[in-house]
DNA sequence: CGGATTGTTAATACTAACAATCCGGTGCCGTATT
């Protein structure tokens, strides 16, 4: 509801009983200026305080994407009924397939009158006609759309959750409000991931410093002679006694989340399992158990994740090496938030790299798949509905959204509609379709190859000899004089000469044999670059002086 | 499905080739049951 427009200074005061930190001022006044923003923040630096100052100040309907209905409660909890200065109370509501059918007609009234502060969805709800035309009817004064956790719309938009990817129709659908995108781990080219699938223009982006110098990262490894499952066991088992609790262990599978928990419990620590292959109210009172200190090890995989913010935290384990950098470094920065002395320590064994290898494979899709689905377009020769691809192809719906979704990043189809209403428009020269299946499959095979390199990364983290904060921050685009004396590699090395060089971000490059990318970290003997083509890839100082590799 | 791990066999004291076995994460939606 538009009222009259405050000062984001006067909401925030009056919000507020502290002042916003200099990142969040500078996100809400790009926000408030009407430029497209990507804050990427560490948790616990106040990411909802920008979306919150930042909407009340342009008045008008925010809408917020949020990934997990549990989340979209949290927020709703935090901001909902608090009065603000003279104005009235805070209207925010949340919808979602939870909500009995009365609770959210009256949501969808109230949001097509207009009388909504704040919005909380997830992206699926976007394809729902119903909820679409309230969203739109109220949408005359959409005043900002938020996508919180947004680096979801890089890892889990691909094909976990897809409709994360059509958020950039609905942001077009709805005039195309300002677009503040919000998250807490976003390597260099995940950032241009996001800005670029939501279709952001020229955005700020704005990136705080990733260290968090009271965590220390150490690596130990298994004994190769035992059998892989028992050798990470034993591992865990040893580090969680020598470390402090509370603590969180990730396991890469379901069993071992189960067995690891079984093992600990015969040492005493109360434990418990926590994966989403347990009912709703286990995994709650495991929860409600950890935060309230019943608890001192929660034997996990990626599932317990979001929206934990236990501050006292004092060890993360992980019982193998994960996807990705990024992953990792989400996970173990859930240690120590309190900013107390806190420690990660990486259980590893070669032989658990191929659980995130069999999983990246999974993502593949098949030439016969592309060639289907390509067949079917052509056969069609026009607009068409995917529910009619999917019949005529014989191609699981799953698979045939990718495949479209696909050939429209690719720009040779436009999408219109929603849902299973979706329907696919081919533009006018279209290639031929052994062309088109040529270009699917090369796109296929540059994802394979990226999330291959997403992972070789990670387990050169785990077998690096390096100082690991230097590792992990360039990673991450930062450069970082090592050592930083608090990470396995750095024990017994001397201290250097403390200097601090200032966050580099990704330098665009250019390479003769993999085209574009972004140099991430240099230093005297070697660089680390992303290509869209091939991931990352380490490469040796002397590639930038003999012209191979050179700044766009 | 695919690839690594683990077990079996054959020939003979330590290894190699082969076969059998095992195993995989994250949540929304909407509708049909009790």
């Amino acid at each position: 509801m538009s009222g009259p427009s405050l000062t984001p200074a006067a909401v925030a005061s009056a919000l507020f009983d502290f002042s916003l930190r200099p990142s969040q001022n500078q996100a809400v006044g790009a926000v408030v200026a009407g430029r497209d923003t990507l804050a990427v923040l560490p948790t616990g630096s106040g990411k909802s305080a920008i979306y919150q100052v930042a909407g009340l100040s342009l008045g008008g309907l925010t809408l917020v994407i949020s990934p997990l209905i549990a989340l979209q409660r949290d927020q709703i909890r935090s901001i909902a009924g608090r009065p603000y200065g003279a104005q009235r109370p805070i209207e925010a509501e949340l919808l979602n397939s939870s909500q009995r059918a009365h609770e959210r007609q009256d949501t969808l009234t109230r949001l097509a009158r207009g009388d909504l502060d704040f919005l909380f969805i997830g992206p699926e709800q976007l394809t729902n006609p119903e909820t679409r035309d309230a969203v739109r009817a109220g949408a005359r004064d959409v005043g900002l759309f938020v996508v919180d956790e947004a680096h979801l719309v890089s890892e889990w938009g691909q094909e976990f959750r897809p409709e994360y990817l059509r958020l950039v129709d609905a942001i077009a659908e709805l005039g195309r409000p300002t677009i503040l995108a919000l998250t807490a781990t976003a390597s260099p080219p995940v950032q241009a991931d996001i800005t670029r699938r939501l279709g952001m223009q020229s955005p700020e982006v704005i990136v705080a410093d990733f260290d968090r110098p009271n965590i220390s990262l150490a690596m130990r490894q298994t004994q190769p002679s035992k059998p892989e499952a028992r050798a990470v066991d034993d591992r865990c088992v040893d580090v969680v006694i020598q470390q402090e609790t509370p603590a969180l262990v990730y396991a890469l599978t379901h069993a071992r989340c189960e067995s690891l928990a079984d093992r600990l419990r015969l040492d005493d620590f109360r434990t418990a399992p926590y994966h989403a292959g347990l009912a709703a109210g286990a995994r709650a009172d495991v929860q409600d158990r950890f935060f309230s200190g019943r608890l001192d090890v929660v034997v996990a995989t990626s599932a317990f994740g979001l929206g934990i913010d236990k501050p006292d935290i004092r060890t993360v384990v992980h019982a193998g090496v994960p996807s990705s950098i990024d992953d990792y470094y989400q996970e173990i920065g859930r240690a120590g938030r309190d900013g107390e002395p806190a420690a990660a320590v990486l259980v590893h064994d070669p032989r658990t790299i191929r659980i995130p290898r069999s999983l990246a494979a999974r993502t593949h899709l098949g030439e016969e798949t592309l060639h289907r689905v390509v067949d079917a377009i052509e056969n069609a020769g026009g607009k068409v509905a995917v529910a009619d691809l999917v019949e005529s192809s014989e191609v699981h719906a799953h698979a045939v959204d990718r495949v479209v979704n696909e050939l429209s990043e690719l720009g040779f189809v436009s999408l219109a509609g929603s849902g299973h209403q979706r329907v696919v428009e081919p533009e006018q020269d279209l290639p031929r379709p052994v062309d088109l299946t040529d270009q699917l499959v090369a796109l296929d095979q540059r994802r394979q190859a990226v999330l291959s390199s997403r992972l070789n990364a990670a387990r050169e983290y785990a077998e690096s000899t390096r100082c690991r904060r230097a590792e992990l921050l360039a990673y991450f685009g930062e450069s970082y004089a090592p050592p930083c004396e608090n990470c396995d590699n750095d024990q017994f090395s001397k201290p250097a000469a403390p200097s601090r060089p200032a966050v580099t971000g990704g330098i665009p490059v250019r390479h003769r044999l993999w085209g574009e990318g972004q140099m991430l970290s240099r230093d005297d003997h070697e660089l680390l670059v992303y290509f869209d083509s091939v991931g990352y890839k380490h490469l040796t100082a002397s590639t930038l002086s003999s012209g191979i590799l050179h700044r766009r």
